[in-house]
DNA sequence: TTGTAGGCGTTATCAC
DNA sequence: GTGATAACGCCTACAA
């Protein structure tokens, strides 16, 4: 049924490490019997068994990816930023999705090593101390990105965005607009992430003189639900805030949601800021002012850093560290200045 | 370095086959040995070989998911679906993607075959005849979801929402608000899905006996920009539509967007409905009447479809065929029956 | 230039 | 119960 090099061998009338020689382009090997012998495969419909190949070479030409959900946009893009250089470097890509529950994530990893792949990108978790044994115990390096670590792992790199600064750089934007009300409504429980971000947006207080309050911090969910209840707590406050930070982008366009049907109009009564500039984030209405983390940068840039580490790359191992990128704020039409009433249903805000 | 069947035999004082026998659960080795070369196994760190595996099994466990991007949201939701459903069974999913470019695409293809996968979904593709040679080359079953074909292939069964139908419920839905000028954005050129979407258009259009006027039909890309772009050249007509079908909800909202831009008002000026329903739709502002795909149903179904034809599921091979599924009208925000001057910016429309 | 033989890590079929 | 032994499909010394 399935042809090998052995069948092939058998018409080509030679033996079958000929064949295999003739068909990685050997040199040594009869010049006319070699264009014999691929065009013969082409015929028999030839295609090498990887798995046998990968066997004997001890490479499988794989990388394996890691990510809680895909549905999220923003891991969506640096999974397509990923599957992009793989492919450009010849490797190719399993993919493994976790729901964010460590059991899954687990058995994710135990699945990426029987598979033996070459390398590992895991994207938005948070790796544990007993994740992270099972990253080391593959034997492979691993890139986590936007990842927190509890433990340093010997092969395990990492590519974050500087949350704290992202963070600071948000909550500054709203206060220079005059805003001295400023809430944060925060991401998924104990995200790293999470903790950053707050710090910035504490630093951000701080740095205008304006103390910290706790009820100003509101539990999220990084999805868009968890925006929507923010921004009722929020609302019942007796002091309600002016200006809001959220945890993320999904957050943020919930409290636009919420405050649409709410009557409260955005920015005039309230300005809102998000973090990660997904695609939809200037296609909301209004637009909204975020934090735009280089998404697909640090897809490829993981790709490439793995492979640096496997030696495939030109680059160098030791060249190899940690990385921090900046984000940048982007400024659009969910923040205005405070007091900044203009006409409702106003006009161009793009 | 790594630990084999080979190196636990060594330490464990019995032969390489005990130890695979004890490590699959046989019931015939002793159960005292047993769990000794079980515990063992826990403690080198033992992890099977996947490869060395499924080459003498002759199956990989293993999906390939073929599809355009991920950054489209709804592709990304299919193939969350098809992960988890996938995960369910055991089988874990090799990702490629091709940007819609039929080269990579039959690379992608390639590659899968090399790999051995057992199966094969293919997402949102055009499978032109040359392709489908490939796909029947695979030996192995092939779904396509939502992917038009030129030529039956003998393992190829499909899944595809009734692109037809659901362009009439769309266009009917105008209609009956009142609309009599109703145009129709197409999605990228010489797609299927876009044809039939527009033979629902012309079907509605038909049975009210309103004359089909092809200027009303302008061309759009399947992206937001695509509907920026149809929204300038549709409001330059002699006499503009009052109701817009658009070939996907991303095309939708750069109609939205550009109507904002321009000042026009939604649905009091003009109405909009798109296709797909992704996450976002219900989301912007105002929220997006659309058709509904039963997104991640397909995606299930698509896994579920492969692993009987691979005899794996308890469903017979013989129940396989091909799917059709209905979209529904999910009514929001964006469609209002015609001349209903509500009150700009309007309360609460969710 | 080509063929032979061994091995990659499994599972499976025999004997013992 | 257990241990040789032969596959699976490929690559690669080593020999010829």
């Amino acid at each position: 049924m399935r042809v090998s090099i052995k069948d092939i061998a058998k018409v080509a009338g030679v033996s079958h490490s000929t064949v295999s020689r003739a068909l990685s382009g050997s040199p040594l090997v009869n010049a006319e019997t070699k264009s014999r012998i691929q065009s013969l495969a082409r015929e028999m419909g030839y295609s090498p068994d990887a798995q046998a190949r990968s066997l004997v070479m001890g490479r499988t030409l794989t990388l394996g990816v890691v990510v809680t959900r895909l549905t999220d946009p923003f891991i969506a893009e640096i999974v397509q930023a990923i599957e992009d250089t793989a492919h450009e470097y010849g490797y190719s890509v399993v993919l493994a999705s976790s729901s964010a529950e460590s059991e899954r994530e687990i058995a994710a990893v135990e699945m990426l090593h029987s598979k033996r792949v070459d390398g590992v990108i895991v994207t938005s978790s948070r790796v544990g101390a007993l994740y992270q044994q099972y990253l080391d115990r593959l034997g492979v390096p691993v890139v986590l990105i936007n990842s927190h670590r509890e433990e340093q792992g010997p092969y395990t790199f990492s590519i974050t965005v500087d949350n704290r600064h992202g963070g600071y750089l948000a909550t500054r934007h709203l206060l220079d607009l005059g805003h001295d009300c400023v809430a944060y409504v925060t991401g998924p429980a104990n995200h790293s992430d999470d903790l950053e971000r707050m710090k910035g947006y504490c630093q951000a207080l701080t740095e205008v003189g304006i103390e910290f309050q706790p009820e100003l911090v509101v539990p999220g969910t990084g999805r868009v639900e968890g925006g929507e209840i923010a921004f009722s707590r929020l609302m019942d406050l007796k002091h309600p805030p002016t200006g809001v930070f959220c945890y993320n982008d999904m957050t943020a366009i919930g409290l636009l949601r919420a405050a649409r049907v709410s009557g409260l109009s955005i920015p005039e009564e309230l300005s809102i800021v998000g973090f990660d500039d997904i695609p939809f984030a200037s296609y909301v209405n209004p637009p909204l002012t975020t934090i735009a983390q280089p998404i697909s940068q640090m897809g490829w840039q993981a790709v490439k850093m793995v492979l640096a580490l496997i030696g495939e790359s030109s680059e160098e191992t030791r060249w190899v560290s940690n990385v921090i990128v900046q984000g940048r704020l982007i400024v659009r039409g969910s923040s205005g200045a405070r007091g900044d009433k203009k006409i409702l249903s106003g006009g161009i805000s793009s």
